[in-house]
DNA sequence: TCGTGGAACTAGAGCGCTCTAGTCGCTCCG
DNA sequence: CGGAGCGACTAGAGCGCTCTAGTTCCACGA
């Protein structure tokens, strides 16, 4: 930049001023001018990390992923590229820290060392100490959870919704015997999954339908045998799966088996998969209306960097949305 | 640094040496632990941008990646977040550049800002100009491409060889007139599905067979067309799908339409995506062997910044390994 | 004529770090 | 006893930028 001022005939000062439009500065056209072709003709590349050093903290923001994400590319509104491209639009940079081993006071050293606008993590990541330790050095921190916390600005991803609508689904189309599927570890994890196979439970047994959850994990062989063991024990009218996957492997076992669907046993899936289309019956599924303009969760971390982060905001609850094709 | 070294009794150089273990720098252990000591009492957090400052380069990878990024979650060897995991381990740091717009010197400069150690980019976003800027700055670029290129290191992902896998396992069947699917930009645009469509098709004109390629969108209603037309002029033996959406497609029509896989027409897709086991009859595909160890993306860009970069290592022609399901 | 006020600009410090070019003190050889 | 050699350390500059606290200059009113 010094360079760039030489060249201009003006000082470093107003070369800064004229290039980063400083706002307050009051710059003739003509100066703005010299500037801006001594800038083009050198081709200046500012530097970052100077204007980080010398203003304390960085434009960076951190997103702390790793492989299990809950921002996953299949989530679209939440993904990885669409959050670094709307966080770019606002001047900041999206950088991906993937340590999965790090979390509290450890993992806020981490990421302190960027002195980062701002920084998204689940929110078993944060700790009182470590949210602490970000706020002193400015550091916002904006959490994924499946509740809110008062802890921080929290994305609240309750999709709790779309077990309801599941099983609100089969119970419309007159099931009285719901079988849930999902393993005893989601349903015991809290997690994404389990909060759907709680829900879509608690909305069955509301509805008055006999509900039960059946374990079955997302694999191949594991649908065959509950197709079995049903054929042994007798067969519910209704299944909701908590992920297509899950409700997609067992309209298969069910298919291979020989029992009609939807005639004999409705199946139902959530997240509306693009392969729903695919399967035979085509798979009816439940989607969380995620649409409104903004990435929510970019959004979300834009406003809390600059300090209009509505509390009341913080629960999200997605609409959802049913999908009806042939299976349910 | 300096409150760690004043804390510790000793120069900020020696701390300096100490926090970065600096090889070639002799401190006795009594010494490191005091310094060591005293950075955990201050909780003391490194500055990268001062760092980067000094340094006149940064830790920062820079992937430019855009919502059509070849760099899915999907490729999981080519995935963002298993990228930014290996190179973590090497000490460096990733962050995605979004901005779909730039390429070129425009780029280029974008990039600089952050004086980024290396940068990784489709190969259509480098120019001469922008590698010879890049390189003036001491940033490594490497390049994604369909084929390898004098300009930088490029990963070649090169799955031709999938289409010629998928097209051998349809005239291994004994398959005589072969179908294969694919939109007519796909083709033109030299891109991945294009090569694999050009490929299949040239594998079974190679083997004698009859081979067309037949123009279809990986959209609902474009298969039922396809098959609505073979009924009247035609049935192939064998279809091949340039991705497993094409091909699960088509099979679903093939299905509605009463026509019997694999007995009357074989379908192959290929990437052997998972929900090929949901399908019925089980979608047979085709998946690039991508095991190995390391992420190949980010074993290049290491070796890339390392300067150890064998041009030989530029064309990965992945080994295609066809999973053998039910459909052919 | 001399303020006065505002527009346009600048000097210089200093952000936190790294690294060069030393200094200091000790041992050991001639 | 002088000094070479070495291990252990340090002073200080400076990376590129921003921002405070000015200075300079000119128009205009008293």
């Amino acid at each position: 930049m010094s360079d760039v001022a030489r060249q201009a005939g003006v000082s470093r000062a107003t070369a800064s001023y004229v290039l980063n439009r400083t706002p307050g500065a009051r710059i003739p056209e003509q100066t703005r001018a010299k500037v801006l072709a001594a800038a083009e003709a050198l081709r200046y590349v500012p530097h970052v990390s100077a204007r980080s050093l010398r203003r304390g903290r960085s434009d960076l923001v951190v997103g702390h992923v790793d492989g299990s994400a809950i921002m996953s590319d299949r989530l679209p509104f939440f993904g990885l590229v669409q959050v670094a491209s709307e966080v770019r639009k606002a001047g900041y940079t999206f950088l991906i820290h993937g340590d999965p081993t790090v979390s509290g006071l450890a993992a806020a050293r981490a990421w302190l060392a960027l002195r980062p606008a701002a920084v998204v993590a689940t929110l078993d990541r944060f700790t009182e100490e470590s949210v602490a330790m970000l706020a002193e050095a400015g550091t916002v921190p904006v959490a994924l959870g499946r509740r809110s916390s008062e802890l921080t600005a929290t994305v609240v991803l309750d999709d709790g919704e779309l077990g309801r609508a599941a099983a609100g689904r089969l119970a419309d189309r007159g099931c009285r015997r719901i079988a849930v599927l999902g393993s005893h570890e989601d349903l015991a994890a809290d997690q994404v999954v389990g909060n759907r196979i709680a829900e879509a439970l608690a909305a069955a047994r509301e509805r008055g339908l006999e509900a039960h959850h059946v374990p079955m994990r997302p694999q191949v062989d594991a649908a065959a045998r509950v197709v079995d063991g049903w054929l042994r024990d007798g067969l519910p009218d209704g299944v909701v799966g908590p992920t297509d996957r899950h409700a997609g492997l067992l309209l298969g076992a069910l298919t291979d088996a020989g029992v009609d669907v939807p005639g004999r046993v409705a199946v139902i899936g959530m997240d509306d998969d693009p392969f729903c289309d695919l399967l035979r019956p085509r798979l009816t599924s439940v989607r969380a209306d995620l649409t409104g303009g903004d990435t929510p969760l970019a959004g979300v971390v834009l406003a809390a960097i600059e300090g209009r982060w509505d509390p009341g905001d913080a629960v999200r609850r997605f609409p959802a949305h049913v999908v009806v094709r042939d299976s349910a």
